[in-house]
DNA sequence: AGCTTGCAGCGTCAGAGCTT
DNA sequence: AAGCTCTGACGCTGCAAGCT
């Protein structure tokens, strides 16, 4: 008989999706399916903290500034990025291996559709 | 060899949603 | 409200395969 294949219980990251934030978690509905969020990365290597606002003085500092806080964002962004592109692809990965655990699954039980038919269907002769 | 086409990966922007 | 994170969309680049 056929049982409920454990496999064919892998989920790709379904409902409830849990938003981790910090040490929180947050029930968030309309997030897409293989996004959970990574506890808040630490600053990438390199990336030296902008000056505290009080500290700056002329429009030259400004401009840094704002050039620094441009870059730092553009490098968090991209980093962002390749995180986001790393689990979607894990997830097309899990929805396609389930896809073939269930075309599997379905074969089976049309084939033992078949054979019980044969088995009770009346004999004409 | 040179050209074309399809694909994968990347960086950036814009916008939505969440956090503080 | 401001700032942050995530992700869809877009354009660009490099590579491999097929064609002329």
């Amino acid at each position: 008989m056929l049982s409920t294949d454990g496999a064919t219980r892998a989920v790709c990251m379904q409902k409830p999706i849990m938003a981790v934030t910090g040490d929180e978690t947050v029930a968030t509905g309309d997030m897409p399916a293989y996004q959970i969020r990574a506890p808040a990365t630490a600053l990438p290597q390199g990336v030296v903290m902008a000056a505290s606002p009080g500290s700056l003085h002329g429009p030259q500092q400004l401009a840094e500034e704002a050039t620094r806080k441009r870059e730092l964002r553009l490098m968090k962004n991209r980093e962002a990025a390749k995180e986001c592109r790393r689990r979607k692809k894990e997830y097309v990965k899990c929805l396609e291996s389930r896809v073939a655990i269930l075309e599997v699954q379905n074969k089976k039980l049309i084939e033992e559709l078949e054979t019980l038919k044969d088995i009770y269907s009346p004999k004409t002769d």
